[in-house]
DNA sequence: GACCATAGGCGTACGGCGTACACTTGTCAA
DNA sequence: TTGACAAGTGTACGCCGTACGCCTATGGTC
């Protein structure tokens, strides 16, 4: 038979390694991403991804920067408010599908995704009219209740309308001195019945955030 | 002369343990705090740590509740508003001194005053007035902001009032197509001369949350 | 089709990490 | 003085990222 390398496996690429570098972050978090653990995965050599990645870190910033690039951008058309808004609802969904990226989406050499979106998000608020110094505080505010609230999300792990409920109890468990915090107790037992859903959470103090905005812009 | 034991070296102890590992830290980063070097901080085998402390991760429990017990805790006596001003500016300081802290805070086993915290704020909401769904919220969009904007002041850089300009304009200078984000080039040229003070920048959008919360206060 | 430069993948090896386990040494109560 | 128990040590293992040199498959040229 001799049939010729029955499986002549694709070559590696630079997009294959980053692609499978971020499902593999994905399902498995960053404590399990390793170099050898990718290279396993795409049946390879751990010194092969280095013929197409430098190293590690510069794989983490090729790997960030698609998770930017899955960011929508603040459309031009609609009115600043629901453009940043859209922005931010897009942002967290992104994390929340990318939850080892939340504390690198700034502490990395910026790729051209995240360029573009600093640049297009800071263009949105300068032409709804916020002077250049309302405009960078209402870009920290925004981005700091974003990357907060998906660390949140992720840590705290509020994934679903009741596990939030669970997780709380879960918490309160952990030390068995519960009549030591009343208000801790409170939301163990009252969430659950409450229900809770991330998204609208998330859009709440978004709202809130972005009224007080409003009613800062001239005109 | 055999002057016994020149250095009777003080016995280590659980708190020496934390106490250096948070100082080691602080000074190098959580990338270089490795069990091997906080021993050799403490003149000792890294072995030796393993008689006060289980493991490295109970070590980081430990240090973040050392953190979480520098915060101000919202005293009853004054009003909820300044009250939560005061807790809030406590803890973007303690985790600006402590910025190995910040993705931590939520993630880890709870101590003891990360409990009194969480519970004295809750309950500091509470009776303000907030009913329990609106305190939670509350809740969740101020910490969400807090530990969202610690990690942008840590990761962008903007420590001291012209430190961001240049930050700013090294993130600019990064790339070289500066004209492609007119935007961005804006920030590297005009914050400098503005000014940045990231105390003014964080109360800035502090205030506008709590004014926006304040207006949903009942009475 | 034959040849060969080059890019892609491999094997080995090194120093650093966390920590299991068995040991020696120091300390303090009896 | 003694002996038990706590504190500190030494060695070793399996992970990690990655430097370096080798082999091999691929595709352009004749």
């Amino acid at each position: 038979m001799t049939e010729q390398k029955e499986t002549t496996r694709t070559r590696l690429s630079r997009a294959r390694v980053l692609e499978a570098a971020i499902a593999l972050a994905d399902e498995a978090g960053l404590e399990a991403f390793s170099m050898r653990a990718l290279a396993q995965e795409l049946g390879v050599v751990p010194m092969a991804l280095y013929k197409h990645v430098a190293n590690k870190d510069e794989l983490l910033d090729g790997m960030v920067d698609i998770v930017f690039g899955e960011i929508e951008l603040p459309s031009g058309d609609a009115d600043w408010r629901s453009a940043m808004r859209r922005r931010a609802v897009s942002t967290r969904e992104a994390l929340t599908r990318h939850g080892w990226a939340i504390g690198m989406m700034e502490s990395r050499r910026p790729g051209p995704a995240n360029l573009r979106n600093h640049d297009a998000t800071m263009g949105a608020l300068r032409e709804a009219g916020f002077p250049f110094e309302v405009a960078i505080h209402a870009y920290s505010v925004q981005d700091a209740y974003i990357y907060g609230f998906a660390l949140q999300e992720r840590d705290l792990g509020f994934e679903t309308p009741d596990s939030a409920g669970a997780a709380a109890r879960r918490r309160a468990d952990a030390i068995d001195a519960r009549e030591e915090y009343p208000h801790l107790l409170e939301i163990a037992t009252r969430l659950p019945d409450v229900g809770y859903d991330p998204s609208v959470e998330f859009e709440w103090g978004l709202d809130l955030i972005l009224d007080g905005l409003d009613s800062l812009r001239p005109d």
